[in-house]
DNA sequence: TGGTCACTATATCGGCCCGATACATCGGCC
DNA sequence: GGCCGATGTATCGGGCCGATATAGTGACCA
């Protein structure tokens, strides 16, 4: 995943470290967001897979001391393999985590993966959302009172996502509509 | 987490693996559940620790071919380290995941404690919010129409757990109220 | 002048947890 | 008789996190 959102910021324009976890907060909303600790080798593996490379920075004020930042950039492998990424639309792409990160390039990725994606996350969180519902009619008394509420609340939660993306399929439909009219 | 959740588990009934995983799903609702790739190893942490111990089956009928069960059961330092994890309220505590284990167990844990880990996942949900809000007012325009939605849906499910939140803790102020008197 | 603080910046390490996979037995259904 | 799904234990590779180390920068303040 971080692998997807690495690749899709650099897609921009060319990017060091540090900047890149600032526009992955951004992009991801403060939470879900990776730390350093997971950044740095993950763009180190990048490298050495030859998906991105380091470029000279060419500061206008080279600042001697200074540390130097490291700007990545894509290569044309790097590209491919975001192309790629992109026109995934497989059981791993519903995922709480995944999902997020492939939302957040949805502008760049195909109508139709696009679909899939969406169709696929819905049918994810609805069975989630069954199986709170039996466990909080078959369980009974059995269970307390805060796991109780926990997921009662958790319930309620699936069900808003699963009318948000209603709404979002509704609007990709339209769309597709309207493109082809 | 898992440490806390098997010894909770153990704390009622010894259980062998399959049976704590089946409880585990149960506890904390089928998502949020651990893999067996994560429970086996940790039993046997947990064994190596002195927490946990290897019991006899003593089935009623010990089927000779059948694959033998393994039945683990609490120590007395199991005991103690499980109260020591209830007692905890640290920062921790209100991570997504651990809060939720933590909630599992509320009926068993000191009302004093409860309310600093209410508190203090309220406070998190509370940032997370403020987060939520900011990125969606500032960042304007330059942000993708979807990544604007899930910020949105976000900011939504944040803002009723607070709510959630408040509930649980007036809750719990008017037992303590009624204890009192 | 010196001190502390917050931010920028890169990096490592131990550890938790997951998914895939493997193996083996059981009962039931067709 | 054969297949399947549930029961049951286990390993492995890999993703990601939090804590930690290191170091230069500018600002505020005493």
């Amino acid at each position: 995943m971080l692998e997807l959102a690495i690749l899709g910021l650099l897609h921009e324009a060319p990017m060091h470290g540090y900047e890149l976890r600032k526009r992955l907060h951004e992009l991801l909303g403060a939470f879900r967001a990776f730390s350093f600790g997971t950044l740095y080798p993950t763009l180190r593996r990048l490298q050495r897979e030859g998906l991105i490379v380091e470029r000279e920075p060419e500061e206008v004020a080279p600042a001697w001391g200074r540390r130097a930042k490291k700007v990545y950039g894509l290569t044309v492998e790097g590209k491919e393999r975001f192309a790629d990424l992109l026109a995934d639309a497989g059981p791993q792409t519903w995922d709480d985590d995944s999902f997020g990160v492939h939302l957040a390039f949805f502008s760049r990725t195909p109508a139709e993966i696009r679909m899939r994606i969406l169709e696929g996350r819905r049918r994810r969180v609805e069975e989630r959302r069954e199986g709170l519902r039996t466990t909080l009619s078959d369980t009974g008394e059995r269970i307390d009172r805060y796991t109780r509420e926990l997921h009662r609340l958790g319930l309620e939660t699936s069900e808003r996502e699963v009318r948000w993306l209603n709404e979002l399929i509704a609007h990709e439909q339209a769309e597709q509509r309207e493109k082809d009219a």
